[in-house]
DNA sequence: ACCAGGCGGTAAGCAGAACTGATGCAGCTC
DNA sequence: GAGCTGCATCAGTTCTGCTTACCGCCTGGT
């Protein structure tokens, strides 16, 4: 019964309310009520063996129409933040392109809380957001988060300042601030909390060209994501790796219920998985 | 579309939202819409034709478990007024008891009124009610009649009256008066529409009895239903069958969802329909 | 040409279905 | 006998699907 509900992503009272439904509807008990679980009857063993084939049915037929004619067609909205389009969205527009001519893709940079919302309203149909790893992983219901990849937190320091080899190196160090609310705000407040200082912050930056540019002018330190460091780095600016600093997800939120993702999401996202799969391995 | 929306006992427009849906969910046309109606696609033709085997799948799931245990059980509340507990209830219990030893059948008298409040209100299951052939076949939603029998009018005279033999004998006749709202009120009101005269009644009854002591007492012209007069009827009145009187139906009416009604109530209606079939031949 | 009728789609509102969260109860385990 | 597990029940909320009302398009009659 618990196995069930877990399996079909509702609470047990609510498989037990429609079991209860069914025998009433069909007049059988379908299932006996032990102390140790619940066993099927008779009855519900044949209900059991019909469900099975049902499905069947159902996995077959939708082969059937897949191999047919197939095209995948649709408008598909992806709302996301800056680097998250340039590194992902932008590839995945000629891959989804060349395999699914009648996907149209269309981007809207926002903020992220507009994202949200507008993905609520049904406005646009997939939000890139990024997340510290640590940051809480219940998510509403009627949605889905998709990773779509993991990088570590690497630190990017002046020239001035000496190369730690350990996260207490940093205790004194000047950092440079990211907006709060980015996973880059909660990923660093995670490290103050683990060396158990008050964080020094100078600055305030969005986008981590900024962030590269102020530690470039001897502003600070800084926290960046991995993949934000692959192309070519400001002079002056040295990028180093230290245990401890944990990693940042980049995720693709969607509505997920019995009727989505449908097609034409599914597609999208699966180029999207593919595009991350690149970057990381790159 | 019209038609599939007929058969289904909805409207037009919740298939064509279904449909809708459903090319939404499969990212298929199902079917072209053409200016002559609609046509499935390819795709559509599989889908229908999975259907069509997912639904012979259910019914002889059902058949199965019909077959290995299937006793019926529950509890079955009928809300009935007097008459049609006398005539067609009594005998039930004993076909119910003798068929379906686990259904146990709970009676109401009541109010017709009362009695549609409890059916909606889920405390009745099935209400037996009475209605003048003309009175209005639409039902509310969610709701269904069963029509248990259909008997005719007969007309009731005290001895002191001339026997008519068409409609228009009775014109200047002085009637025995039912209770506003009964099928029989109705009968009469049709029969004055048709002769096109205001009715002179006088007295005003309930139950058929009372009508025919009434009528034995010289007081009036009665209108009785058939089944009325099959036991003894009072000395000194005579039973004459005019045409034009029309008809009345003992129906009876329960809820009819999806999944109502279920088998126990299903069972009793079939006893309550035999019953009725004994009374109309006897 | 024009208008009427048939057919289907869209929008808004509402009722019933289904789910959640809290609570209760039985039987097992320690 | 206290705690646990597994399921049922209840109340409250959310969502799905239907109806009603309306629109737009095509066709076929006049």
């Amino acid at each position: 019964m618990n196995a069930a509900a877990d399996l079909l992503h509702v609470t047990p009272s609510a498989v037990s309310q429609q079991i209860t439904r069914l025998e009433a509807e069909e007049g059988v008990q379908v299932l006996v009520r032990g102390p140790r679980g619940a066993t099927l009857t008779r009855a519900g063993r044949i209900l059991a063996e019909s469900a099975e084939r049902i499905e069947a049915e159902l996995v077959e037929a939708r082969k059937a129409i897949a191999t047919l004619g197939g095209e995948v067609a649709g408008r598909v909205t992806i709302a996301a933040f800056q680097t998250a389009i340039r590194a992902v969205v932008g590839p995945a527009f000629a891959i989804v392109a060349e395999r699914h001519p009648g996907v149209e893709l269309a981007v809207e940079e926002r903020e992220p809380t507009e994202s949200l919302r507008r993905l609520r309203d049904g406005d646009a149909d997939i939000v890139l957001m990024e997340r510290d790893e640590d940051s809480d992983a219940t998510v509403p219901r009627g949605v889905r988060d998709t990773v779509l990849l993991e990088e570590p937190w690497r630190l990017v320091l002046p020239a001035s300042v000496a190369a730690p080899t350990q996260l207490a190196d940093l205790r004194d160090a000047i950092w440079v601030g990211s907006e709060p609310g980015t996973a880059a705000a909660r990923a660093l407040g995670r490290v103050a909390a683990t060396l158990g200082t008050r964080l020094r912050t100078r600055h305030q930056y969005y986008d981590f060209d900024v962030a590269l540019a102020l530690v470039a002018a001897g502003q600070g330190v800084g926290m960046l994501p991995a993949l934000a460091l692959q192309g070519d780095v400001p002079a002056g600016v040295s990028i180093v790796t230290v245990p401890g600093l944990g990693s940042r997800r980049l995720v693709a939120r969607h509505r997920a219920t019995r009727r989505e993702p449908g097609p034409a999401v599914a597609a999208v996202l699966d180029v999207l998985l593919g595009v991350a799969a690149e970057l990381e391995l790159g």
